[in-house]
Order: C-alpha cells, then structure tokens, then sequence
DNA sequence: ATTACTAGAAGGCGAGTAT
DNA sequence: TATACTCGCCTTCTAGTAA
C-alpha cells in the first residue's frame, strides 16, 4: 500500500467507511485532508483500482466503502500500534455465532499428519471435528488483529494420493471455560467472518451447542 | 505530518525507537521498506529537520529515537483506528417518547453552515428536521452519562444577520434500526429530559410515529 | 454542485559517488 | 562498511476545464 493512501484510509475509516457506505465528496475530502480536490479524485481512483475500497455512484454522488484489503490495511498500522501502546497485549475477545459446515473438519482432524503436531504443538489431541462459527459484524475487525497475534504453525504435508495445506493456530479459551485452538488454513481465504475452533472435546455436546448459539472465544496471547 | 514519513515512523516505533535509541541503518530500513537507501537517508534527514525523530551518531552507526512530536503523531493514529477498530461495548440504550417541537429543528437543519459539516462529520445529510424525544424517568441518568461519551462537534458559523452555536452529535441506532444521531446544542436550552434526533431518513415517517410513541434510541460509543 | 481528464510544474526517486 | 550529496528521470501534484 502506497503511503499516500493511508491519511484517506484514515479519513475513511474516521468517517465510518469500515462498516458502511459512506457518502465522501471528493472536495470533502481534500479539504479535510489539505490537498486538492484533484489529488482526491486521483487516489479514489486508483485505490478502488487497487481493491483498497468500492464506490457507488449515486447520481452526482459518490459512496465509498473500504474493502476486506482496505480494512485489513488498516488492521496492519492498528496491530502494529497495538504493540506499541500497549506492551501487554490483552486477550482478544470474540462474539460468535454457531453454525454447521460441511463435516469436512472431521476428516481433516483425523488425518495422523495433522493429529501429531496438534499434540506436539498444541498439547491436546483435538476431537476429530471442528467447530464452526461466525464472527458478529461488529467484531470482525478484530479478525484481522488476530491474524497479528503470533501463531502456532501447523505444517502441510503430502501422501500417496494428495498434498494437504498448513495452517496457523491461535490458544483460545471457549466460553471462558474450555481450553481450545482456533485453526486458520493458511491458503483457502473462507469468508471472512468464519473461523473453525478444535479442542480436546466434542465442543457442541460439551457445551450443548445447537446452530444460532452464542459462543465467546477468547484468543489467547 | 507527510504520509512519505509514516511507513518509517511505523517501523521505528517496532525497533523500539518509542522508548529508546534503537540503531536503525538507512540501508535496514530502506530494505524493509522497499525503497532506496538514499530515500531513506533522505526521508530520515527531512524527519530530523521537522522535529519527528532525534538521531545521534556513534562512530559510523547512527542510533533513532522518536521526540515526543513523533510519538504523537503515532499515538493520533493509534487512537483514530482504536475508535475504529474496538468494540461498541458499552454502547447506551434510551427510552424515550415522541412529542412535538416547535419545528425549529428544520430551520436550522436546512442551514448549509450545519449541513456540510453533518455530511462531513456523520457521513450521511441529515433530513431537514429533527425528531424530538423525551426521556423516560428512570433512564434520565442516563443522559449525562451519554455526555461523557466522545462528542462529534459540530461547530457554530455566522452569516450576515446572525450567529448560529456549535452542538455537539453522538451516533446512535433508533428502534435498532436506523441509523441517526442525538444532536445537543453546546447551550442548550432545553429541558433536560429532551433529546433531539437526526438521521438520513424522515424518521416519523419511516418508523411511523406518533406523539407519545415509545422510540428506544442506543447511543454508539 | 459533482468527478476526473490533460498538461505543465513541482518534487520525490534512486544511480552514481564523495566522504 | 557507514551516511548523504548531486543530478537526471519520472512520479505525483495541482490548475484549468470538460462532462
């Protein structure tokens, strides 16, 4: 990301364009931002080329939003301040929602590639499934700063019939009870408001989880 | 602060150069942000003259340390994406009830002098109108402690016949759907138990109110 | 009122190089 | 090794203006 981008980012994000569509003049803009009207149009202009953010026209107005690159973008700076401001990072707090995916977890968790670095790394050996959940809107920012948290790595590894993709763990603590991990593949981008939870137990019988529960997962530092 | 100094303010701050003098080649840094080793001996003289960072040199080694103008600048960041990216917890529910005003409200809505800075500051323009509520008893407490919220401030103006005072604007959700903002003259003259609601929509209209219908409005932080 | 194109000006960029 | 200067190139800027 150009480092001329980052004050309109900010405006952006100032204005509420992480979440919502936001109406932002390009005049606006470059006055707020002290430059001229035609620098404003030119950035928008290339950072919508560039997939940092989507505008709508709407007649003689524009509407602008960032894009999951934008507010990850930001997520970055936030992450990287984070740090700086506050030494002692604290625990990182997620409202979700269950749901049921395709039972492709239990394949995968089944796999000994996978099984022996899960109790290596992780010191459990995790229950043959996973846990899906979606993040609630207003938390998935905080998606983003997970991934800025340092992670378990969790290497790929091949058989006779086909390779298999690594993946990144974070320590989570589920329902402020029940020690797990969430599990990100590193290639396959799911949505972005997904994220897949293992553990020692059969969390939805442990915690008498049906599709639409509440669930706090707390990435641990 | 120019965006060409803040990917080199952010590196700095993750040596370290925050707390300390951190040593910091120009050809380190110039690696790690994909520039030159002459733009960044460049860029790290200009910062100097500005008064962003102090440097001392030992020897041929050169050790950084942010001044407390480019911590700032920093911490004005940090601060920005924090309001961005945190949580909306504590977020503040009111019970109210519709009446009627004196239709003051769609005067001074349709005024260009509040009308810009509502679209600049809000990111919506508001309907020409104001809905005006009144709190419930037991939520009157509530309503200073909606004040210690962080205000957006809309500033007063003057044109040829007269002045027109600032006020200040706090983000809220009415019925959990739309969204507007509680609007508070800086002098108010009002009773302490009205409050005063703009939005992009007519709101009577869309909610289909009524004198003495019960509006819950949910302060955003 | 908008957005955004063109074109000339301003200034940032990095190769070469001095120290 | 360092840092930082000059200089030619090229990107980015804004004024003017079209749509």
């Amino acid at each position: 990301v150009k480092p001329s981008y980052t004050p309109i980012l900010f405006k952006l994000a100032e204005l509420g364009a992480h979440d919502r569509s936001v109406r932002a003049s390009t005049g606006e803009l470059a006055k707020a931002l002290s430059i001229s009207q035609q620098s404003a149009s030119r950035l928008l202009v290339e950072m919508e080329k560039v997939g940092l953010i989507e505008r709508q026209r709407q007649g003689r107005y524009q509407t602008v939003q960032l894009t999951e690159a934008g507010l990850e973008s930001l997520a970055e700076i936030y992450s990287l301040l984070s740090r700086v401001f506050e030494p002692a990072k604290k625990d990182l707090m997620l409202t979700t929602t269950v749901f049921s995916g395709l039972g492709e977890g239990s394949y995968y968790m089944s796999l000994d590639g996978y099984r022996k670095q899960f109790r290596a790394k992780l010191g459990f050996d995790p229950f043959p499934g996973t846990l899906n959940l979606r993040i609630q809107g207003e938390d998935l920012g905080k998606r983003k700063m997970m991934e800025g948290f340092s992670p378990i790595e969790i290497e790929g590894f091949a058989n006779e019939k086909r390779t298999y993709g690594g993946a990144y763990c974070y320590r989570a603590l589920i329902n402020e009870k029940l020690r797990g991990a969430v599990i990100v593949p590193i290639r396959a981008h799911y949505g972005e408001d997904v994220i897949e939870v293992i553990a020692p137990y059969q969390l939805r019988k442990q915690l008498h989880l049906k599709d639409g529960d509440a669930v706090g997962v707390k990435i641990l530092s």
